[in-house]
RNA sequence: UCCGAUGUAACUCAAUUGGUUAGAGUGCUCGCCUGAUACGCGGGUGGUUAGUGGUUCGAGUCCACUCAUCGGGACCA
């Protein structure tokens, strides 16, 4: 016996396979019943067990679980280890903000060791909530021994890695202009600079500074600043290319002195008014901004300034190079400003770019430990140098002062006419979140790995990758790979993998460790080089791995590098590290990489996927991926971003637990493609549930219903196919073509279209055709071999959509396919996830057949559209309808399923006409496909006369398939492939059209007719009464209707039929009826009517 | 501000890659079915394809610009 439920139950289902899955482990099994010279790699990307799973985590696993089973059923092993993401920055806040304390107590109130300690434990704080999600969505993945980042092992294979660079020459001690708190004394991620109140409105002293262009007798560039305190670092000005300067000539408005000044033509009216001549230095006040100007004398592009010297601004400190030139800069505008950057390399991004390609220096000076230091210091102080600034703060850090130093300076600039113009300037500036104190750009130390070096060998292995969607590797990852910086390494924390690079205290000698053994040796090298007694830290973290005092060759001590490498760097090593590679697995590692695939978030391209790209490509020259889905946010329905701040996250949870993990993993696969952000609106996973779900339950609900009364179990031999109805081949013939289409779609990794193809499928071409047509075969008659192929055909399309939904909704289809499987035995397969994915019977494909049987769906939706428009009821019978036939092959087609087309609109008769019948209005049009590429231009006055074509032109064509168009003198044979010809219509008759289809319908109801319909009225009230009295299928029943004229012919003429179709033994006419029932007809008739039970 | 993606019916999505009446589902509306399914079936309503301009015989599709939404980067003068 089939199991029958009283209705469709997600959750429930949910449960019982997940017990099931786990009782029998279905997972191991469908891993170690497949081959491991065929596998199919996946890596997955570490979550962090820090924060909470949300919806969006259901999507990404999704689309990770659903590849992953597809490879498996297509007789793949599929190994899945999962894996812990465990450092970074994120779990060092959350410790932070729990105990109360910022980065600088870590060291004093609290020892690295217990801030360490209590990092691992936070790590896997909401690991049972993730062992949960991923149990209750269906996520397949190994659990059991998944990798995890913070391991000893784990980070001697990332330790092994970074020595491979090292060796290659790729990493590299240097600095750059990075956000700094002084305040705080660290510098700060871009992370931390976007939290939200990181940029305040704050008013700073702004100042145009006047910059002697050298060999000149008075020309200046002109130059704005809202940090005149950089001017002392000032060593260049930046240009634009293709900007237009003027040279004006004018008076200073401090000095009067009389100046060619330079700056960009676009803001020449933000600094001045109008051009007089004969102006005097008095007609200038310093407080007005726009100040007149004599004239302008020259105009030319930054192009030609290129490369012109000037004077040193503030000459405090004098460069070792030559600098004090014009450069050239892409990221110059003319928005604000005067068209003309200043440039101090030491505290800006851009600056220190521009400046390193001009090979221009910075303004350095040396400190006590005779290294290189900016002339701010890290508490954000002017060095001595700086000799009228020294000590002075430049930013507000909480000093008391009468005046802030940029007004100093903008003083000190304006007496000795440096200074062209100065204002208060209102503008954002970052600040720190945990001072809040301003944040300096400012140069850090830091390792970086030379991936700029490696572009273009990352770019064209990017070109072998298989990119879904395709836009996201090319532009998105390609256009990043094009423009790749080198990778900063460095992060001043304390909870990650610690830099194993040891230098001497001078930087002169280092040391980069690739293995434990490697340390172990070195330690007993300086053990005995220094006397010490120092052993290997049994965790690699810090701060034991910082107490190791290694030595050089000639014995010089030499000490950990502080920094700690991107966590970055961590999950990217982990195609290599989850093995323990090279020091353990290393067959297991070669026959796991790289992988076919993986997935994620767009959101990852410039993370995970780049860092697997890129330690792949600068390690092993090869790819570390071979496919790759990227997929989009999850917002709420109104296309928001979710957030725990607008209350619209989705729990996922709760999701589940409602509509089930298939309704929600179906909704978003098949909604729209996974690349495109998710409007997740539960509602559409509602209506999932009760459009698909709903009606393949029904389906099988239907199947069940007689399958258990007929007591089929599958036991007899298929019927052939041939043997089989043509309603049976069509359906069979469309799940063939389903498979393939399915199977092609899923191995192009594009899920949107193989869930959408198998829901046309089961709810249009199963459900709403197949069955409903074929519904009498299941209950009506002996347990024939019609019958039996019915049973055969409809159980072989709903096991084979059980394996076709599998890798989606791994749960109702293993219900399904159970449900189905343990009552025949047919499978040995005890899971539908231990199956083989389908294979397409090329020869159940009859396309032709598929084609009428669209014809017969097309011609019955039209009939019923005329019967609509005519207000004639379905259940009143027509005469015949006419269907003017397109061509010789048309009319066999449509012959074939004529009598599905009669039974299902109830029309008696099926006529054809042909074209000469000369009774239906034809319409030319051109075919454009065709004609365009012959006509060209022409095309426009072709139309024209092809539209203009009447009934005997087209007649013509249609018997002679050749028409000689002539147009300005050309002629061009056209056949009857350059040509659409329809139908129109058939005057007199009522008529409806689909394209090159055409019905016409007989609406004449002859008294005959009437009566039929009347009596098919009455059939149909009777068995509501019925139904409504609760009689059993086979109770016989005794009929009396009242007596009335509308019903008198019905009952003459089709009594037999009423008593046949409904079990009446007797059907009499009484003027006095008791005990009945009141009815209403069509014609507004009204009469009673006596259903009772037959007593004989 | 730069880069990228997206923009089609009230909503969610299609549209054979440039071919002439832009299609489905949901919603709405009207009707039907009562021997699988009212969690059903059918008919209908609903569009200046974000806007402007261009290329082309022909544009939802290609190009340019503008606008909107989302994401990523930059925030420096």
């Amino acid at each position: 016996m089939y199991r029958e439920f009283k209705q469709l139950n997600l959750p429930e289902i949910d449960k019982n396979i997940l017990d099931f899955w786990e009782k029998e482990n279905i997972f191991e099994k469908s891993v170690d019943q497949r081959d491991v010279s065929n596998s199919y790699v996946f890596y997955e990307g570490p979550p962090s067990a820090n924060g909470k799973p949300g919806i969006h985590h259901v999507m990404a696993r999704t689309i990770k679980d659903l590849f992953c089973r597809f490879h498996a059923m297509k007789g793949q092993r599929v190994e899945r280890k999962g894996g812990w993401d465990t450092h970074g920055l994120p779990i060092e806040l959350s410790v932070e903000k729990e105990l109360g304390i910022t980065k600088e107590d870590i060291g004093k109130s609290i020892s690295v060791d217990e801030y360490n300690q209590k990092c691992k434990e936070t790590v896997m704080r909401y690991k049972d909530m993730w062992d949960d999600i991923t149990r209750k969505m269906g996520y397949w993945v190994d659990l059991e021994n998944p990798y995890i980042t913070y391991t000893n092992e784990y980070i001697e294979s990332v330790w092994w890695l970074l020595g491979q660079l090292y060796k290659k020459d790729l990493l590299y001690k240097g600095f750059t202009i990075q956000p700094y708190s002084p305040a705080a004394g660290t510098g700060l991620s871009s992370h931390e600079l976007n939290m939200p109140g990181a940029y305040q409105e704050i008013t700073d002293v702004s100042a145009v500074a006047q910059f002697k262009i050298k060999g000149t007798e008075n020309d200046y560039f002109l130059a704005w600043t809202t940090t005149p305190w950089t001017l002392p670092s000032n060593t260049a000005v930046a240009l634009g290319k293709n900007i237009t300067y003027v040279k004006v000539k004018a008076f200073n408005r401090y000095t009067k002195e009389l100046s060619h000044v330079i700056l960009a033509k676009d803001r020449l009216s933000a600094y001045f008014t109008e051009a007089k001549a004969d102006l005097t230095p008095d007609e200038v006040k310093a407080s007005n901004k726009p100040i007149p100007y004599i004239e302008i004398v020259a105009e030319m592009k930054g192009s030609e300034l290129e490369g012109m010297e000037y004077e040193q601004l503030m000459p405090y400190v004098t460069p070792d190079k030559p600098a004090f030139r014009a450069l050239l800069g892409d990221f110059v505008s003319t928005e604000d400003g005067t068209g003309i950057v200043h440039i101090a390399p030491t505290f800006g991004a851009d600056d220190f770019k521009v400046a390193q390609k001009y090979d221009i220096p910075p303004l350095m000076v040396k400190d006590e430990l005779d290294n290189a230091v900016p002339l701010v210091n890290k508490q954000g102080q002017f060095v001595d140098e700086v000799t009228d600034f020294a000590g002075r703060y430049v930013k507000d850090y909480g000093q008391k002062e009468e005046r802030s130093v940029d007004a100093d300076i903008v003083i000190k600039l304006k007496t000795e006419n440096q200074l062209f113009h100065s204002e208060r300037y209102l503008h954002s500036y970052p600040h720190c979140w945990r001072t809040d104190r301003p944040v300096l750009y400012y140069p850090l130390d830091s390792w970086f790995v030379k991936a700029a070096s490696m572009k273009d060998r990352m770019f064209e292995l990017n070109k072998t990758i298989n990119w879904q969607p395709s836009s996201t590797g090319e532009g998105r990852f390609g256009k990043w790979l094009e423009n790749l910086q080198d990778w900063n390494l460095s992060r001043s924390r304390y909870w990650g993998v610690p830099l194993p690079i040891w230098r001497t205290e001078d930087g002169t000698q280092e040391i980069c460790i690739s293995s434990m053994e490697e340390l172990q040796a070195e330690i007993s090298k300086a053990n005995a080089a220094l006397g010490k007694d120092q052993s290997m830290p049994k965790d690699l973290h810090r701060p034991y791995i910082d107490d190791v005092v290694l030595v050089t060759d000639d014995g010089v001590p030499m000490i950990r590098e502080l920094d700690l490498i991107d966590v970055w760097f961590d999950s990217g090593s982990m195609p290599y590290a989850q093995w323990h590679y090279p020091f353990e697995n290393k067959e297991k590692f070669e026959r796991n990489f790289p992988a076919d695939f993986i997935a994620e978030g767009v959101d990852q391209t410039r993370g995970w996927f780049y860092t697997l790209h890129a330690i792949a490509a600068m390690v092993f020259d090869s790819v570390a991926y071979k496919n790759v889905v990227s997929n989009g946010l999850v917002q709420d329905k109104n296309g928001r971003k979710m957030s725990k701040r607008l209350g619209n996250a989705a729990e996922p949870f709760e999701t589940l637990a409602t509509y089930g993990a298939d309704a929600t993993r179906w909704y978003m696969m098949s909604n729209s493609d996974p690349w495109e952000n998710l409007k997740f609106d539960l509602e559409g996973i509602e209506e999932v549930r009760r459009r698909f779900f709903g009606t393949l339950y029904n389906t099988y609900s239907f199947f069940v219903l007689y399958a258990n009364i007929d007591g089929f179990k599958y036991e007899q031999a298929d019927v052939p196919l041939d043997q089989r109805q043509e309603i049976d081949r069509w359906i069979i013939s469309q799940l063939n073509t389903l498979i393939g289409e399915v199977d092609a779609a899923y191995a192009d990794y594009d899920v949107t279209l193989a869930t959408r193809r198998v829901m046309t499928f089961v709810n249009d071409h199963l459900s709403n055709w197949y069955v409903r047509l074929c519904r009498r075969r299941f209950w009506k008659g002996d347990y024939s071999s019609d019958k039996i192929a019915a049973y055969q055909t409809l159980y072989h399309c709903l096991t084979t959509v059980t394996k076709l939904m599998a890798p989606v909704a791994p749960f109702f289809a293993d219900w399904l396919y159970g449900n189905l499987n343990s009552a025949t035995q047919k499978e040995a397969s005890i899971s539908v996830h231990l199956t083989d994915f389908p294979t397409v019977d090329e020869s159940a494909i009859d396309k032709a057949l598929e084609e009428r049987m669209d014809y017969a769906q097309r011609i019955s939706s039209l009939v019923l559209s005329i019967r609509k428009t005519e207000k004639i009821r379905v259940r009143q019978p027509l005469k015949r309808a006419l269907l003017p036939i397109l061509d010789a092959s048309f009319q066999q087609q449509v012959e074939e399923v004529k009598d599905l087309i009669l039974a299902e609109v109830n029309v008696k008769d099926l006529e054809y006409i042909t074209d000469t019948s000369g009774i239906v209005t034809k319409k030319i049009k051109p075919n454009f496909r065709t004609l365009g590429r012959r006509l060209g231009k022409q095309m426009k006055d072709a139309v024209q006369i092809i539209n203009g074509l009447g009934q005997e032109d087209i007649q013509q064509i249609e018997q002679d398939n050749l028409y000689q168009l002539s147009i300005n003198g050309d002629t061009f044979d056209l056949t009857l492939e350059d040509f659409e010809i329809i139908t129109e219509d058939i005057p007199g008759w009522q008529v409806a059209n689909d394209g090159p289809l055409t019905v016409a319908l007989d609406v004449t109801i002859t008294e005959a007719l009437e009566a039929e319909g009347m009596a098919r009225d009455l059939v149909n009230r009777i068995q509501n009464i019925r139904k409504d009295k609760n009689f059993e299928v086979t109770d016989k029943i005794a009929v009396t209707v009242e007596q009335h004229e509308a019903v008198n012919a019905a009952i003459a003429q089709f009594g037999d039929y009423i008593k046949s179709e409904t079990l009446a033994l007797s059907l009499e006419m009484s003027t006095d009826i008791e005990q009945g029932e009141a009815i209403e007809l069509p014609g507004e008739v009204k009469l009673q009517i006596s259903v009772q039970k037959a007593t004989s």
